[in-house]
DNA sequence: GGTACAACTAACTAGACAGTACATAGATCG
DNA sequence: CGATCTATGTACTGTCTAGTTAGTTGTACC
């Protein structure tokens, strides 16, 4: 539906445009991959047409990394209002892993758009100039968990924090993620609401029995 | 190359020229993805041409689905392998573990294409005839392991087998399919064989200090 | 040794797709 | 109130791509 016929006075406003379309290329690279977005059907979605989105973006592959750019920056974004410091060690690893969990179930599209760029080796990913080099406030403040974990003699000290956020990925991203080959193959929807504190424990029990495992104890 | 001129007497074979087939497909579809995959760039790689590729699969998308048919079949096979009954349960369970993380390790292509299914919302997966039904031996051999420990009040009570199936799984499975994207962001290439012990290590704990956690205790 | 069917090949096509040439209209500022 | 630049729209194109048409050749069996 491009030039909307009930706006008559077309107003212009290059960032508006702009936002709607990578709002619009979001969802459509999210729900169809890569090679499987059609750039004339993003176009249609939009109020303006395809012109424009070779005006902003260049190309499909310029869109697709502009997408990818904003999801991530939005995510560390919101990481770094994790406040975790004064609680101890144990109860901030599972506060951590919980946001990781909550984020992750309220936006499917971002753990979509990752898996996709992993199928394509992360190769757009590594040729945008900002992406690589993003800060990583939740691994920083896992990093000082730990560190204050190891030294109360809580935590076991053979990890370090990229392992365990790692592991608080892996089972956030599996739940999103492998959903419905999933559900097709075991009949359980691992987003169903009744099963969200179940799963949501499990992850924070996971993390805190693991780092906790043996320690002062033997 | 289609029609291999080295080899001046073409041999009639329909099952072998099937499964090379199958076989170039299969790593067409897990590089590029569905969408991604070229029916002429997968006929090209054969000794054959793309007529023969209709021919026997009547579509891009029957090829893709006999592609999953194959590679889901192949590792129920070797999940069937599994024989841990008579290990005490704790080291049953990380027996099992062990082997699906050497298994995901050793079939990158399998966890590629699970990971396009799911883009793909299963929807091809769900069409196969045979393998939404297919059995799955290792949640079997999981809930026995499960069963016992329980019964020996060595593991906590509060998850089936599907839940710890996941939780293996999801490291196992994000071990592989993120690998891309964790290495461009962290600079940390989580299959580096120097890191594999370490990682072996750390599943079997994580499945273990989480089922054995305060049973027998408090 | 002919016939019938399965296995196979080459060349083609219609439609889809990313990307573009060219024209124009709103905003901004003198 | 005109010059100029930014934003926008229409209509088009060359190429790629899944799928097909129209056959030919090997092989098993009578």
């Amino acid at each position: 539906m491009a030039a909307d016929p009930s706006d008559p006075v077309r107003q212009r406003d290059a960032e508006r445009t702009r936002a709607e379309i990578l709002d619009v290329a979001t969802s459509e690279f999210a729900e169809q991959g890569y090679a499987g977005a059609r750039v004339d059907e993003i176009a249609a979605s939009t109020r303006t047409t395809k012109r424009m989105l070779y005006y902003y973006f260049g190309s499909k592959q310029g869109l697709y990394v502009a997408v990818l750019e904003r999801a991530y920056v939005g995510i560390r974004a919101l990481e770094q209002t994790l406040a975790v410091d004064d609680l101890p060690p144990a109860r901030a690893v599972r506060a951590l892993a919980e946001l990781t969990f909550d984020h992750h179930e309220s936006h499917p599209e971002f753990i979509r758009l990752v898996g996709i760029e992993n199928i394509h080796h992360a190769e757009h990913l590594r040729t945008s100039p900002i992406l690589p080099g993003l800060a990583n406030p939740a691994v920083d403040v896992l990093g000082r968990i730990l560190e204050r974990g190891v030294a109360a003699g809580l935590f076991r000290d053979d990890v370090d924090a990229l392992d365990v956020h790692m592991m608080i990925s892996a089972f956030c991203v599996f739940r999103t993620a492998n959903r419905h080959t999933f559900q097709a193959i075991f009949e359980r929807d691992l987003l169903d609401a009744g099963r969200r504190e179940h799963y949501r424990r499990m992850l924070g029990d996971l993390v805190v029995e693991y780092l906790t495992a043996h320690v002062g104890r033997a």
